[in-house]
DNA sequence: CTGCAGGGGTAAA
DNA sequence: TTTACCCCTGCA
């Protein structure tokens, strides 16, 4: 736990705002200043960038280069990303000059899984509000700066929590299933380091789907933005089906496009890069309200 | 000021 | 396939 600081050159496709608040992960918040700061792990940073150059500064665990090299995935490369799906069509090429800078980050498994559970029939503000409960009340304490900030918390930090406890937070009808979900984890009904070696995504998303507040969208979040990184399943939440309908399918009642539909058009144009090319769709998102 | 719709879905009927 | 759901915010 030492204070560390750090500062990247020459990193492509790296937009504070493109990363942090294409809603994939919800502890991240951005300061007066323009940067943001946020804990993950055992780790509390802050991000900021001046000119092409970003800094990265903060409480961190381990090695702040190792660190953040794996959580902000550096070591992939995005604009050959971006080149691939490019030339899929011109809707692509638009979204991705949207939201060319977004990188997707590799989060806790255990973190992803809550934290999206939470996320089902919400809103943003509301679900970062919650998290940030939940992390207070039974999270560890991190200080940086006279600040306190805290970690996620671990099942075990979530053993004996009750499901009241949860309703109190403001947690709403989603009390049972984080209970029920941590219940679960801490009985390896669900091995969390066994389905990370698990390389056949449908095997891995079947095996997240038994557990309670997890459903198809919820799977995919939890596929796509954790360390499971399965970068070809497509989540697919009101949005994206907006999108996705206004742009292949045009059936004037959005309700009437099946799941299934949208899944093979995403497969059939993105392959195996669908994930990917869903954060870019959503930057369309605010093109085709209503 | 009160009432109501709707939000990055899921589980249960 | 359809419906209720906890809480909160925005808006009529």
């Amino acid at each position: 736990m030492t204070e560390q600081k750090i500062e990247l050159q020459k990193i492509d496709s790296f937009e504070l705002k493109d990363i942090f608040e294409c809603g994939q992960c919800f502890r991240w918040n951005r300061q007066e200043d323009g940067s943001y700061t946020g804990v993950f792990g055992e780790n509390v940073l802050n991000i900021k960038k001046e000119n092409k150059n970003i800094i990265i500064e903060g409480i961190c665990k381990n090695d702040i280069r190792k660190t953040v090299e794996e959580y902000f995935d550096l070591k992939r490369d995005y604009s050959d990303i971006k080149q691939t799906l490019e030339k899929v069509d011109i809707n692509m090429k638009n979204s991705i000059t949207l939201g060319q800078g977004i990188r997707i980050l590799n989060q806790d498994l255990w973190e992803t899984i809550l934290s999206f559970i939470i996320s089902a029939n919400n809103n943003i503000p509301r679900i970062k509000k919650i998290i940030e409960k939940i992390a207070k009340n039974y999270g560890s304490p991190i200080k940086w700066k006279q600040m306190l900030y805290y970690t996620f918390p671990t099942p075990e930090q979530l053993k004996d929590v009750t499901i009241k406890e949860y309703r109190d937070l403001g947690l709403g009808f989603r009390d049972k299933r984080i209970y029920e979900t941590t219940q679960n984890i801490l009985d390896k009904k669900l091995d969390l380091e066994e389905i990370q070696k698990n390389p056949n995504t449908l095997e891995v998303k079947q095996q997240l789907l038994t557990l309670s507040g997890v459903g198809p969208k919820v799977a995919d979040c939890i596929l796509l933005f954790s360390t499971l990184k399965r970068l070809e399943v497509f989540p697919i939440d009101v949005w994206v089906r907006r999108v996705m309908n206004h742009l292949y399918i045009k059936q004037p009642d959005e309700k009437k496009v099946s799941r299934k539909q949208i899944e093979q058009i995403a497969n059939e144009k993105f392959g195996n890069l669908a994930g990917i090319a869903q954060q870019y769709l959503f930057y369309n998102r605010k093109a085709h309200l209503k």
